[in-house]
DNA sequence: CTCTTATTGTATCGAATCTGAAAGATCGAG
DNA sequence: CTCGATCTTTCAGATTCGATACAATAAGAG
């Protein structure tokens, strides 16, 4: 599963060189120059890690983490910086970032980085997310219990559950949760995926997954 | 209840950066920048935890520590490295450190692990571990009896029992497993692991291990 | 409104995959 | 060589996957 990320860097040179090293490093790269970008981006793609430079156009990269935590996003970002102030750190880290990186870096260093935290995103304690109707998600055992009582699900639900979960109230296009369930060269048919909500629906209740006629589906609260 | 924690590191940029961070999640942080300073705090202060760099000057990190653990001091230790040999880390931990972390690393990977590390501590001491059906496994001894009567294991289900009861109730990967068991190089075919789940099972009971499937297995209580 | 058509939901079942169990191969120490 | 520990191989049974067929539903045309 391919790990989305958007990186936030107004200096070309350096954005490209960021976005090759982590292409070939296996990562899907959005870049945006400016603040205003970022945000189209933020809106339209699913991420799973965000690089922020501080000082970019428009919109700085402080301003925009704060915009999206506030709207609640959890995204694990990582600002770039070459201020060397206090201030800047600790505003960084009060603001929900992950850690930080100063300019200049080696890539290798970005890399660990990066690893390391989508390693870690997906909570790394005790996450437990409730569903209603007693339904308690673990995602770190990667259990459904209702009422304390164990529910099994089978690898390719649980993949789609914790899908729907990190993206509540929003529209997942087909195309993109194939690429959450599925590997590159697999190649199941498009009905696979209605067995699979089919099932989770039986699971977790009907009405929590909408359907979005001949675009996707919509996993709500 | 704030956790005290000795910082012993002579890269001041990184140890800034640190201290910060974890200031900022609520600890209190002495900064040494080597190994005669450290010192000086580990006798003055009264530490729930160290973070070792090995190189630093007069006194490297593994000295410091294997010093303070001649003393009889218990106090749990994570090492800083930049080293990548297989026996630097044995060595540390053949010297009591209780966790390691690679340079560079992400800040909140650091966080994990002194969370852990701290919980941990503060949690039981305890040498012995009731398995119920008559069965005690004493950590220390790493031997199991069952009413008094010792059995038999052989080392890797001495690791594997081990590696279970430290994370009771947790889904543990194939992979997490096979890194606790084996070495970096080695490299058993999935069978292996199997064999030993068999013999476990046999031994502390079938119902104790959990299979789940495609991902790892659980220990229950 | 009714019919048509495209899309989605449901049920089923064989194929592929995974696990547990057993037996035997390998390897090193003594 | 023998023994014991470790690991591999094999195979059967269980589980999961996903293709397929068909039913239900939504949307649009007339």
């Amino acid at each position: 599963m391919t790990s989305h990320i958007l990186l936030l860097e107004d200096d070309i040179q350096l954005s490209d060189t960021i976005k090759q090293f982590l292409e070939l490093k296996g990562y899907k790269v959005y870049t945006a120059y400016d603040g205003l970008e970022a945000e189209e981006i933020a809106y339209e793609k699913h991420l799973d890690l965000m690089l922020l430079d501080v000082k970019v156009p428009h919109i700085n990269g402080f301003d925009f983490l704060k915009q999206l935590r506030d709207e609640g996003k959890e995204i694990p970002a990582i600002f770039i910086t070459s201020l060397n102030s206090v201030e800047d750190v600790e505003k960084g880290f009060a603001l929900g970032c992950d850690d930080y990186i100063r300019k200049p870096f080696a890539l290798k260093e970005l890399l660990v980085r990066v690893e390391s935290l989508l390693k870690r995103s997906f909570g790394t304690h005790e996450e437990r997310i409730v569903l209603g109707d007693g339904l308690l998600f673990d995602i770190k055992e990667l259990s459904l219990t209702q009422d304390g009582k164990k529910i099994g699900l089978k690898t390719k639900e649980i993949k789609l559950l914790s899908l729907f979960l990190q993206h509540t109230d929003t529209l997942l296009e087909y195309k993109t949760i194939h690429e959450a369930l599925w590997e590159y060269d697999e190649k199941p048919s498009a009905g696979a995926l209605r067995t699979y909500i089919k099932r989770l629906r039986a699971v977790i209740g009907k009405e929590k997954i909408e359907t979005v006629k001949n675009i996707g589906y919509r996993f709500v609260k």
